[in-house]
DNA sequence: TCACAACCATCGCCGTAGACGATAGAGTCG
DNA sequence: CGACTCTATCGTCTACGGCGATGGTTGTGA
């Protein structure tokens, strides 16, 4: 079999013509080098270089000539090879990451312009589908509102089922959830934790009546700004100051977003360096917890 | 440095989702496959597989997903090397030939169907340069009417000068060379042998009258059946028969024609198959030797 | 013609990379 | 909780390969 070291050595003595200035260059002696040579000729089947004697250069062969070709092309790539480890141990490289409508506007935006901010050059790809059983094996990365087994999680942000209406439509300050009860509403499909949530109110005795679902909060909020209805949607996918927010009480589980990965999987340098960016962004949302 | 072995076992390893297995297929132990594995990661600096335990397979990491994709095509270009050296060694490759205007026409065509023949994705140039220094360095082989220093060399023909006349224009039969005093010809110019040939008339006292020169054979015919004037050539130039050829007396020394190739370097295989063919081919000629 | 210089091949010596076998440790599955 | 199936590691040993020295070959200059 051929070894790129041996490799080396054949392009070092073509490009030097001498198997001695060869050897110095590489940091070899000249038996070293000989040997080398020795060994990919008995590989090839046949000599490499002709050795006029004297100080005449060597010269390659014609079968040296074919061998040289493709060793340096091996060798140039091997190089290549040794780049991109080297450029993707610095974070350099691809990252797949799922996520969801909330974390796209408000984690995410941040979160990349600082990934690209530090590696100019990575490949960033996102993933957003909405489903109770996310498949993260292809993924790096994972936002989700609740843990999934096999995974290893941040938790990062906590974040409070509020009613948004319009202003006026509502007192300020925060509302009882019994008022719920009854109330029109529009709301996300009753998957992840817009379900449990639901669940939850139903285990209270409070039924509202849904009149819309869409996992767009624009349009949800679209809805409220046109009257249809009062919005029950978590705070963080409220980024309007036109609509009014209400806290529920008593206070009820909130919504937990986490960051996921495989549990027991390496993570790309860059994957880790996300998860630590993602933890600095989330700790600076205001006023939530 | 990385080295092809050990990318061999990675992607065995890969492969294979197990250590073991690796091994199996490679024909080493498992312990032997997890060193490589661990020098590899050692060079790489960092894990290239997550190993689950128990009878899960591994898994690539990100890391060494990256590093495999380079190895795999390392290795795929190191097998198209070897492939390579096989076909070469086997007779396949680059032949390059130094010729001139006869040989061109009487030994070449049948020597290149043979090579074909024989090797039939041969890659064949032919350089065909009139001059008394031909440059044989960047040639394999060459034909040439005389020897060079430093090159070994076939004796391939020894082709006697003829005069050549229309029918009728001479009578049949030798020609004694005193005849020529004078005689308006048509010739080669006076390059290489034919420079030699003809001094040797001048030193016999003979001086013809060169009317025309050209390095076109079928050109100097052309001229004799045009009668314009007789030519002298060596026979091999002729391969018409609506012309008379006179044997010249007495017999001057003949154009030799050699095969040349650098001396102490070692042929190609297909070199070597060419010279034993044109050897061959030469001997075969009608009548001259 | 005779050193001399430049260069490669080869030999003996030696260190170490690496293959092997055995065993320990970690994980999964009934 | 044992049985099974993996990988990691340790000790042993071989052999690949590097080094220094030496000898042979070729071209050069006095």
């Amino acid at each position: 079999m051929y070894e790129l070291r041996h490799l080396a050595t054949l392009r070092a003595v073509a490009d030097e013509g001498s198997f001695g200035r060869a050897a110095t260059r590489l940091g070899y002696t000249q038996s070293s080098v000989s040997q080398q040579i020795a060994v990919l000729e008995k590989v090839a089947g046949g000599a490499l270089f002709d050795r006029p004697g004297g100080p005449k250069p060597v010269r390659l062969t014609p079968l040296g000539g074919v061998l040289l070709e493709h060793a340096r092309d091996l060798l140039h790539r091997a190089d290549l090879m040794s780049d991109a480890i080297e450029r993707f141990r610095a974070g350099d490289g691809r990252i797949d990451i799922g996520t969801f409508q909330t974390v796209s506007n408000v984690i995410l935006p941040t979160l990349i312009r600082e990934l690209r901010a530090a590696h100019p050059t990575c490949d960033i790809r996102l993933f957003e589908e909405e489903t109770d059983q996310p498949d993260l094996s292809e993924l790096d990365l994972m936002f989700f509102d609740s843990r999934i087994d096999g995974t290893d999680h941040l938790l990062l942000v906590k974040d409070p089922y509020v009613l948004v209406t319009r202003a006026g439509d509502f007192p300020q300050g925060p509302v009882d959830i019994k008022e719920l009860d009854g109330l029109q509403l529009v709301a996300h499909p009753p998957v992840c934790d817009q379900g449990r949530f639901e669940d939850f109110l139903t285990g209270q005795g409070v039924q509202p009546q849904i009149v819309f679902r869409t996992s767009g909060n624009e349009a949800l909020l679209a809805m409220v700004r046109a009257g249809l209805a009062a919005a029950v949607m978590p705070r963080l996918a409220v980024q309007q100051d036109d609509l009014e927010i209400h806290e529920l009480e008593p206070r009820l589980p909130p919504r937990e977003i986490y960051l996921l990965w495989h549990a027991g999987r390496t993570p790309s340098p860059l994957a880790a360096h996300a998860i630590e960016i993602a933890q600095r962004v989330a700790a600076d949302l205001p006023g939530i917890s």
